[in-house]
DNA sequence: ATGTCTTTGTGAACGCGTGCACAAAGATGA
DNA sequence: TCATCTTTGTGCACGCGTTCACAAAGACAT
């Protein structure tokens, strides 16, 4: 997953496996869904399918949660999205704070779902001195010598690096030292974070190669399907299963390379 | 993660783990940069650490690939970048397209990763009339309209969706029908897709909404490290191991929900 | 109340991934 | 040539995650 990602071991946080909490986001975007089409109850088949996984697998994962199913009838949307929206920590709102205001951080600036899901765009802080005060998606840019000022005042515990991959390491050091305890890196680099602190990566370059694997493996695979054949099928029922990444300093670090 | 990730169930591709293909890329960063600064050889240790996995993971990565390290001494650095290069099927270009040209698409455009390692950008698309012919990190976008013919000139098997998620499925469909094997999903949507065909995914707010049930954990537990501790320890020795609005068609879906 | 039918919740088995720990292999020096 | 030292490659065990399959639970009709 994604990406990738980079977090503690395998150790289940309050006896929620990793890879449920994984995909309880997944299940909370498919109940919304229904819930604004005034749908009131699902059976996990349906929401199974509406996430793209295996029905016992949200069974079981649900279950981790607690008994919130009514044999023979199903789950109650309005009240899972209650108690996802709970388990993830969404009921509060989260400030957090963008650093790198290049391309991709103008976008995720821009981006209008911060607001909607108990994320909160604190702050836009670029190293730049001539971005600062220049306004992307309706904030002004702040300059790096403001983030330990800013961090504290906001209460800020989660980051989002998006700098050249040059910057990052640093950058993470800071955040850290000011009280970042979660950080979403997009830069490609390995951070390294003290206990304590979670790290997650996003890594389109490693999302693309491990694409062009596959893709090879298939043009170099006459037993598999051709493309012509998947051509063909593209209306007929598909299977999508379970789920679920320059060196140094150099561009904006939209794409690791 | 972020990626999470959507590939076909567990069937490791000639006898390489999934999980050793999606840390390959992590190698052949971290190769990639000792190769610039011309050291020879690494051992398995060094490595690892730069790759910030253990070491012991990192040999039984390699041991699928075959024996390219000499006992004593370790792995030719510019051999196994090309080793590596080969198995990923780096050694080729793949031409991608991308479609939506919205502040994310814009923003990976313009990403120039993309041409160093063994990807291009064989053209970008987008579904307003009003972007046809504007050009975008020095490429003129085309219109939806071109899709099939550019896939099909261009000899296109790897696309990249970066539409809002209510067009994402119907793009997908296109590509696919198209001749595309391979789809990089940056909508906040499940794709179906037909066998044969493999779809990762890159989603912030999934990602996002990980950190936020970290952090709730970690605001609740009194036992684990506080931010001021992790404030503290931040020069210390650190351990790092191993990672819109509604629901359907409104903004470029930059961060899913 | 009783029976039938649907759907949940979970016990159990299996398979993949991880990490330890060590034997085998080669380099290096005497 | 032989001994020593370093580092690889891997056998093995363990644990997490997935999936099957079914018993328990509740809804609903009669």
């Amino acid at each position: 997953m994604a990406t990738g990602r980079t977090h503690r071991p395998a150790t289940r946080s309050r006896g929620i496996p990793e890879a449920t909490v994984a995909r309880l986001p997944l299940y909370l975007r498919a109940l919304t869904a229904l819930s604004e089409r005034s749908v009131p109850t699902v059976s996990s088949e349906e929401l199974a399918a509406a996430a793209g996984v295996n029905s016992a697998k949200l069974r079981k994962d649900f279950s981790y949660l607690g008994s919130y199913g009514t044999r023979g009838v199903g789950y109650d949307v309005e009240y899972l999205v209650y108690q996802i929206s709970r388990e993830l920590g969404l009921t509060q709102d989260w400030p957090v704070v963008i650093v790198g205001i290049g391309n991709l951080g103008a976008a995720l600036a821009n981006y209008g779902g911060f607001a909607s899901r108990g994320f909160r765009v604190a702050a836009l802080i670029d190293a730049d001195p001539a971005m600062a005060g220049k306004p992307v998606a309706g904030i002004a840019v702040q300059h790096t010598d403001e983030l330990e000022h800013i961090i504290d005042d906001n209460g800020v515990s989660i980051g989002v690096i998006a700098t050249p991959a040059g910057a990052a390491q640093q950058v993470c050091d800071r955040l850290v030292a000011a009280g970042v305890t979660s950080i979403l890196n997009f830069a490609p680099t390995v951070l390294t974070v003290p206990d304590g602190v979670d790290v997650r990566k996003v890594d389109l370059s490693i999302e693309l190669q491990i694409l062009a694997f596959h893709e090879q493996r298939k043009a170099g695979d006459e037993g598999a399907v051709t493309a012509a054949a998947a051509r063909a099928a593209v209306d007929a029922s598909a299977s999508s299963d379970d789920d679920r990444k320059g060196p140094d300093g150099d561009v904006p670090a939209v794409m690791p390379a």
